[in-house]
DNA sequence: CGCCAGGTGGGAT
DNA sequence: ATCCCACATGGC
């Protein structure tokens, strides 16, 4: 990594700051959790260690529904499973996908994730242990349909603890307002800046990650209002749009 | 009514 | 490689 004073480590103090501390991935199952998107949840080692394997499964499952989806959606068709039971590789390999569609039918592209879903719990079954790093576990992710980078990369992160930058729009956003990246920069390019001036530390990363979706809903949406916006001073947007740098 | 939301795969260029 | 599109509900 970088170690001279950097903007983007810059950038995640005063989002930390400004909006306090976010808690992904919030899980229902964990003790003292508050329930999803709760203030309770923390990851390891900070409340005891791995994930289970029921927990593991509840990332997973989450970071596929979510997709180009708000968490709102999303988590009504998680708990939706979890009402039902369903939230075990067992029943995701015995339901129908069309009834599986059916009971997600909220967080939006339903019949497309519940395939998703069947492909991950598929593997996840393969697996000797859901924790096993013999294997290369991100390429085994990205071979599945329905599992790209990013949806990858928060599996890795938030489920398995381990240091993968999750990329999504709005980090692209916030990062190419901020003059830091260029414009129709690809996953892998922003995701290597990110691991070339960040430490690698999975707390930093998933924190910083929810931090960046915090900070584009509230400040910098598709019409930005930078009124107040924490990252003013170190922004090029902020300074004045024209003056960004271009690639 | 329109646009946006914590993407991805497939097909065409 | 890169662009374009379908996939789909819910909120504003």
């Amino acid at each position: 990594m970088n170690t001279e004073h950097n903007t983007l480590l810059e950038i995640f103090r005063r989002l930390g700051k400004a909006y306090g501390y976010q808690g992904w991935w919030p899980l229902q199952t964990r003790a003292g959790s508050k329930g999803y998107n709760g203030e309770g949840y923390r990851l390891s080692p900070e409340v005891g260690g791995e994930l289970s394997d029921e927990e593991l499964l509840e990332v997973g499952v989450g970071a596929v529904l979510t997709q180009n989806t708000t968490w709102k959606n999303a988590r009504t068709a998680l708990i939706a499973l979890r009402t039902r039971g369903l939230l075990n590789l067992d029943s995701l390999l015995r339901i129908e996908t069309g009834e599986l569609a059916e009971v997600i039918r909220s967080c939006g592209y339903y019949n497309q994730k519940a395939q998703k879903l069947v492909e991950l719990a598929r593997m996840l079954g393969r697996l000797p242990q859901a924790g096993d790093h013999r294997v290369d576990m991100r390429a085994e992710l990205l071979r599945l349909w329905g599992i790209g980078p990013e949806t990858a990369d928060s599996i890795l992160l938030y489920g398995f603890g381990e240091p993968h930058f999750v990329v999504d729009a709005y980090g692209k956003r916030i990062f190419t307002r901020a003059g830091l990246v260029v414009e129709g920069a690809s996953y892998r390019e922003v995701q290597d800046f990110c691991h070339h001036m960040l430490p690698s530390d999975a707390e930093l990363f998933g924190e910083y990650h929810a931090l960046l979706v915090r900070h584009a809903q509230q400040s910098c949406r598709t019409v930005p209002d930078c009124s107040g916006c924490p990252l003013r001073n170190v922004c090029a947007f902020g300074r004045g749009w024209e003056g960004r740098p271009k690639g």
